[in-house]
Parts: structure tokens; sequence; C-alpha cells
DNA sequence: GCGCGCCTCACCCGATCGGGTGAGATGCGA
DNA sequence: TCGCATCTCACCCGATCGGGTGAGGCGCGC
């Protein structure tokens, strides 16, 4: 489906069982190929040298070295190896680690095969699949992320030299630095930096800042 | 699973072929029980108000109101009323806007019976569900949003009463109003500024506001 | 007991900032 | 053509800020 050749799988969980468990569930669809197992991060990472992998299933608890830990040095080691975490709970703090140690999907242990299997296959294709839970999780963080809309009429109230100037505000640039940024006196510079204050209604600079971090206008 | 009684479930979508195929699907599983119908928002808001769903199954395209107004509307009514958004296409601008306006999932129309079926019971649950490639998306933003513990390591040369100043710094006070609220005088003020100035390498309060925004310091 | 880090406060100084006021140039629309 | 908004710049003033230096009190560990 995705490109012909068989989806290179690694597996790492500590529990014997739970890899076999795993393996066994692997071993139906034909477009799935288990190259790898290990029993903790390090181990894996050592493995993964031999053998490239295409898609890591990752224990999150694992001995030795943890699965954020291992998921973070294979997303460095291997930056075409994507990682499913896999947990028996999916606890908000692991599911945001993982997410941020580079993580591409989430699964609970109690998948069936055909969920893991679909997962690895999203996975593998640059999308990514999440316990339901989880995704709630991450939907709820989105949600709470303001939109720079919501300060558009503000901003609508001040002029395009103002925005400039606004711009150069939110980066913590003093007066000066504006005035040499943007070809103008200092004093120029004073004028609209007092527009912009009046028109948001902010006390100074300082504000300014945390105001355009509040509305979104920042990036990050 | 969740109370015993059927989830009751509406549609809106324009195309009644599509509302057919998935009343259809709705059929079989004896824990969903499709309680009204709507070809577009405004439609669907007037119904809700004469039969309570538990979960709306929306599509994004339709006239006169469009999926996502209609979502918020819908949250804003009816705040224990789910939604869960159908699109044709899984776009980024889509999943984000549906999000923001309160949807709890989000599914492509060519899901199977079982799937929609899952996301529905899952939306009801409080969980969430996502196509494979808007959840890559999402974990793509959450990954980019900064954590606090990035900031952790400069933070901890900051003493414990520079750390309550930094955080008055950060929401904009000035130093007589830091003063104020830590019972102190300005020049104590000023000497835990100046200290966190130069252990942050910043030049001035106005980068400490944006440093701490910039390390996720700042909750929003 | 002595040193060391922390918290507290003080004074001085120069730089920067914000507020107030005014004014010339330009361009756009009524 | 006559406002009107915008952009530009100027001067003044008081407030605030950041840097430098010093110092007394307190608690903790060596």
């Amino acid at each position: 489906m995705t490109d012909g050749a068989r989806i290179r799988v690694a597996l790492a969980d500590d529990q014997e069982l739970m890899r076999q468990a795993l393996g066994i569930m692997l071993e139906d669809p034909p477009d799935l190929e288990l190259v790898a197992q290990a029993a903790d991060g390090a181990e894996l990472l050592e493995r993964l040298r031999a053998h490239r992998a295409d898609v890591v299933v990752m224990d999150v608890r694992m001995p030795r070295m943890d699965g954020i830990e291992a998921t973070r040095r294979v997303r460095a080691e291997h930056p075409g190896t994507r990682v499913l975490v896999l947990t028996t709970f999916d606890l908000d703090e692991v599911v945001f680690a993982a997410i941020r140690a580079g993580a591409s999907g989430f699964l609970t242990k109690d998948a069936s095969a055909e969920e893991l299997a679909a997962a690895i296959r999203a996975v593998h294709a640059g999308d990514a699949t999440l316990a339901p839970r989880a995704t709630a999780s991450l939907i709820d963080f989105v949600a709470r992320a303001p939109t720079a809309a919501d300060a558009e009429t503000l901003l609508a109230a001040l002029t395009a030299r103002e925005r400039d100037v606004l711009a150069e505000l939110v980066v913590g640039a003093s007066n000066d630095e504006i005035a040499e940024r943007l070809y103008l006196t200092g004093n120029t510079v004073k004028t609209h930096v007092k527009a912009i204050l009046a028109k948001l209604g902010l006390p100074d600079r300082v504000h300014v800042v945390i105001w355009a971090y509040e509305h979104g206008l920042v990036v990050r």
C-alpha cells in the first residue's frame, strides 16, 4: 500500500509474554515484517544498528532505559524510524512525554491485532494513531491554544506602521533598536509606541508582549 | 458500557444519500439510536431543541450554516452534546477549526460502520477519535509546544525569592507592584530583578516575559 | 565558631520609557 | 478642493528601569 516493500517492525518490551503476543499479531499481515526484538531501550538501540526498522513498537515501562528516553534516542539516531508507543494505561503525562520525545502514535495494550497493524501502517505512512483517551487530551490541548483571530479586532485598529512597530515590540526590541530596524528616528518610534499602547489599552511594552502571546500572535 | 441507556445520535449532512448511508450504519449497533436528522446547521439546531442528542455526527460543508459554526452553536446551546465531525478530506485547517469550535472527534467519510460506531461511543464516553492524518497534525502541534522542562536548568539557578519575583515579572508587574505584592521595598525588588536578569542572561524585563513564554513557563 | 549563600535594604547614576503637545508632508476620499 | 488619517519628527518632563556598590541579619553546614 505504501511502497510495495514490507514494513520492518521492531519490538521493545520487557515482558517476554507481551513480546510473543505482539510477535504473533504481526505474523499474519503480509505487509509487516518483524525484524528485531528487545527487552529494554538500550538493547533496542543496539539491535536497530544491525536491523533498521521502519516502525518501532515500544513499551513505556522498561528497565535500564524507559520507552520515553528510548523514543528520543531512536528518533535522534534513526530519523526515518517512527515510534509507536504502547502502554497499559493511557495516562496524560506519558502521552505528552512520548509525543515530545518524538513518538508518532500511542496505543493501549488492549488493542486488537487489527488495530495494531492499522496503527503501524498509519505511523509508517506518516500519519498517526492515538488511543481514544489520549486523543481527547490532545484535542483539549489544541482547543485551549489561542488563535490570532481573537486579537484581530484590536489589531485592526492599528495602522500599518504601528503593526510594524508592534512586531518589533513583541520580540523585545527597544525604541532605539526599532528605530534602527525600521529606519526611523527614536522620536517617531516613541510616537508609534504610544499610539499602540493607547489603542490596545496597555500600560507599557511589557504588557504588549504578554498580550501578544496570550492572543496567539506569536507562533513560538 | 457507559450508562446503560442508548446513545442518542443526531445526523447533519446536506447530502441526502450520505445521511441515508450513515443512518443505515447506525441501525445495527443496539446501543445507538438515531434521534434526529438535518440537512444543514440551522436545521440541526432546530431539531436538537426538540430531540436532545448525546452525539451529533456533523458534516463540515453544509449550506446556510457550515459544520464549524454549527459545532460552536451546538456546544453553546447543549454543553452535554458532543460533536463528531465528518469530512471527505482531513485538511488541517478544518481539523483545527473544528477542534477550536468544540468538536470532540474527527472522521473521514471513508470510515467503516464499525469505525463510526466506535467513534461515537468514544466521543460519548468523553474520549475522542481522529482520522489518522488529523492525529498526526495534532501530535505535531503538541510536540512543537515547548515544555517548562526546557527552562528548568536555568530556572534552577534562581533562588526561591527570585522565582517569586520572576513570577511577577512574567505577568507584567512593575517593580513597585512587585514590592507591594511581595511585601518588599522597591530597592529589594530591584536587587532581585537584577539577579534574575544576570542569571538568565537577559537585558531587561521585556525579554524575561518573552523567555518565559518561549520556554512554556506560562500556561496561557 | 566561621564562612557562605540568601534575603533584605540603601544610595547613586545614567539610560530608557511613557505622556503631553505640536507640526510639516503626504495621500486618499468626500 | 478641503478635510482627515497617516507618517514622520521634535522638545520637554517625570517615572521607571538597570547597573554598581555596600551592608546588616539569618540560617546552614563545615
